[in-house]
This record gives structure tokens, sequence and C-alpha cells, in this order.
DNA sequence: TCTTGAAGCTATAGCCGCTACAGGTATTCA
DNA sequence: TGAATACCTGTAGCGGCTATAGCTTCAAGA
């Protein structure tokens, strides 16, 4: 039986994190000692390590409740794991690509202040006047 | 003179924003109506399209409340400004990379997986054991 | 066995940058 | 004048944790 410390350690996460993952129902109630503290099993650190995992590859705790729920039933069709993990790194691919734009705005008006005085200081000035962005970043 | 409303379409967001900027003291009060409706000049429509146009490069509130500052002082070296611009490109450019990693990941999990079942699905397989990972993505 | 310090417990509030109510008042146009 | 629209304040919620306060329990050493 593991402690949440020992969760904690083995997974990089806080034990504020696994009693958070409890209390909205990502991680299933574990036993209690007798002084009322958590007692896990295995199957707990597998689920633990699983949630991290896709946590740190970005899907959203919904993401992650479905995937968990799908990963339950061994013989069910994979294809909405897949329709999941598509949908995922499409968002991903869309996120990269507008922080792409923003950076190409940022390096231009870096690229041209050609240090001096705040009053000529061209990043001040293309953040007051939008029209003067070329790539089209958008403004919401 | 102009109502929050005329603000608002103006700059694409919402009177409710404009508000909250007011509140954190990001936008000054302004005049009221008899009624107790907020009046705004120019300069206040100016301050709010600067306010967004840096949220849209993804500068926080913080830092536009510095840049705001910064800009006050047309005599002022553009020094701070120029530092402030590259560290936040900077911050872009280590997220885009975390995210293309991501997206590697991904894209190695789902053409991986050739359907079938849950089983058998590469993707379960991967999100259950990190060290079936290529691209050393982070588990933080 | 006793002590002490680390680790655990619950409950609650805070972070960011808004957004969404609810329940009332002001303004504007026909 | 009346109806529709806009505006007002105040509060709570989003996601995904993190931090605090004030307590209890556990485990290792003397």
């Amino acid at each position: 039986m593991f402690s949440i410390g020992d969760l904690a350690r083995d997974t990089g996460c806080k034990a504020e994190t696994i009693r958070y993952y409890e209390q909205i129902g990502l991680m299933p109630e574990p036993a209690r000692s007798a002084g009322n503290q958590r007692r896990y099993t295995q199957r707990h650190r597998d689920r633990l390590h699983f949630i991290r995992h896709a946590r740190s590859l970005g899907f959203t705790i919904d993401d992650i409740r479905e995937l968990l729920s799908l990963s339950d039933d061994e013989h069910r069709d994979c294809s909405a794991v897949d329709a999941l993990a598509r949908r995922h790194r499409d968002a991903v691919t869309a996120r990269i690509e507008s922080l792409m734009t923003l950076r190409r705005e940022l390096d231009r008006m870096i690229g041209e202040c050609g240090g001096g005085e705040v009053g000529q200081c061209r990043i001040i000035e293309v953040l007051r006047d939008h029209r003067l962005c070329e790539s089209g970043h958008p403004l919401a």
C-alpha cells in the first residue's frame, strides 16, 4: 500500500493535486488507514501515471476522463480513442500556428526598434496602432 | 463622449471586460452621465486599443501595466520596453517549442494506432507507459 | 516507551483573464 | 409614452491546480 506522499513522489505531482483529482472524481477514493490517511494500491498508481502522462501531453481533464472510460473496455473498438487524440493534436497544431503568427509580429516589432527614446520606440508605436501590424494576427 | 457599448464595439471586447479593466486599475475611471453611466473620451479609447492589441499579442495584464507606464514618459530610454518585449517573445518561443514536442509525440502515437480493439490500441498503451515515448516531453 | 518532526487530514480561498448571471436603472427611438 | 435596448452593481464561475490554516497521525530515533 502507498501513502499519498509515495504516489506524489512517484508521479512528480503534489499530494494536493492527487486529492484534487479525487475530489473531481478522476481518481477513485482509496482505502484509509486506521487514522484516516489514504492508502493506495498499484491500480491507483497506474491510473495516476496515466492521468499525469495524458496531462503532460496537454489533454484536458475531461478528455482524460473519457480516455480512461474508453480504456476500461479492452474489446471496444479504439476509433473513439483515435478520434479524441486526433482532435487534440489538431488543437495543438492550431495553437502552434497562432503562436507562430504572434512571434513573427513580435520579432518584427523588436527588430524595428532601434533603441532611443520611448517617443520613437517602434514597439510602443505598433501597440498603439494595429494597422502597423503585417502578420494579420487576430485582435480578439 | 463614448458609452461603454461604443468602446466595446470599437475594440471588439465586451463591456464586462472594460469594467473589469477598470476594476483592476488598468483603465482609469471615466466620467459618468447624470444617470451614472460611464462616458469615455478619445484617450480612453486609445488606451483600450493599446491594451487589446497587447493582449492579442499575448502580453499579460502585468506586462501591459508596465508597457503603459513606460510609454507615459516619451523621453525615457526605451530599453525597458525592448527587454519586456524580448522576454515575452522568448516565452512564446519556448511555448511553441514545447507544443511542437507534444505534437510530435501525439503524431507518433496516432500513427502507430492501427485501429482495432482498445486492448491493442497504441494510444492507450503509450499513455499507460511513458517509457514508450520517444520525444522526451516533460512529465511535469 | 516516549518524543519529536514530518507527513497527512479537511476546508477554504486564491491564481489568470475574463464571462455570465441576477435584479435593478437609464437611455433612446418610434 | 411606452417598449426595447443598454447600462448599472455585485457576485459567482471557468480550468487546473496551489496555498494556507489549524488540526491529527505516523514513523524513526533515544
